[in-house]
DNA sequence: TATAATGTTTGAAC
DNA sequence: AGTTCAAACATTAT
């Protein structure tokens, strides 16, 4: 059904990756355990794939689904923490709206911080000092402020990691047994609504109120 | 080897 | 009608 259809555009929102023909698009969700290859196949059979005249690219384990509409009536780019249009102040005023919201739930908001996943979330945190289980409005307007900032921040210097595959290497609180700012103990505690995994530590993450 | 995990959607149960 | 929650999917490092 998509012969001879030509790729008008590759986007991206969050953790979303679209393929742009000129009146549909595809997206493309890794879940957990995406992959994909360029010129090249897995074992496993591709959930997509899309041959070329001088190539490929094979999809694996991941979500596949059209979207019919028009792109911009579907995302708001200004919500991707990697987006040239990603606005602070716009995210802000989303998160400030559920107060009740435990900052670790919060930073999960796909609506609010399209991209962010639960590495970021306790690496951000861990970065601004900030306990996982403050409410959102709990926290001083500075810290929020600071929360958001480094949501974008960390999720650039992220992306630079992963592709020099030294990621794992500078993950300071995910996973980690001791924090290297005290050396005392990191905390595992699954929380919130999300009920992932957080990484913290008592001592240096200041819980507000 | 069994378990848990970078995530999201679905549908049952309350 | 709203929420909450388990299950489902799938792969691989530990």
């Amino acid at each position: 059904m998509l012969t001879r259809e030509k790729i008008v555009a590759f986007k991206t929102w969050g953790k979303h990756f679209l393929i742009c023909f000129a009146d549909f698009s595809v997206r493309i969700h890794f879940l957990l355990f995406g992959k994909y290859a360029v010129n090249d196949q897995k074992l496993s059979p591709a959930r997509l794939s899309l041959q070329f005249r001088k190539g490929e690219i094979n999809f694996y384990s991941c979500s596949v689904k059209f979207i019919e509409e028009d792109l911009n009536e579907v995302y708001d780019w200004s919500t991707d923490v990697l987006s040239d249009e990603w606005d602070a102040k716009k995210a802000k005023k989303k998160m400030l709206a559920k107060g009740e919201t435990l900052v670790a739930d919060a930073l999960l908001d796909q609506n609010v911080f399209a991209g962010v996943g639960n590495i970021i979330k306790n690496e951000v945190l861990y970065r601004c000092r900030i306990h996982p289980e403050n409410k959102v409005a709990d926290l001083p307007a500075r810290k929020s402020s600071e929360m958001i900032r480094q949501a974008r921040e960390y999720s650039f210097d992220f992306l630079e990691w992963k592709q020099a595959f030294v990621l794992k290497k500078n993950w300071k609180a995910h996973t980690k047994k001791t924090c290297s700012h005290c050396g005392g103990v990191i905390t595992k505690k699954y929380l919130g609504k999300t009920n992932r995994r957080s990484f913290f530590c008592i001592t240096c993450q200041v819980l507000y109120k």
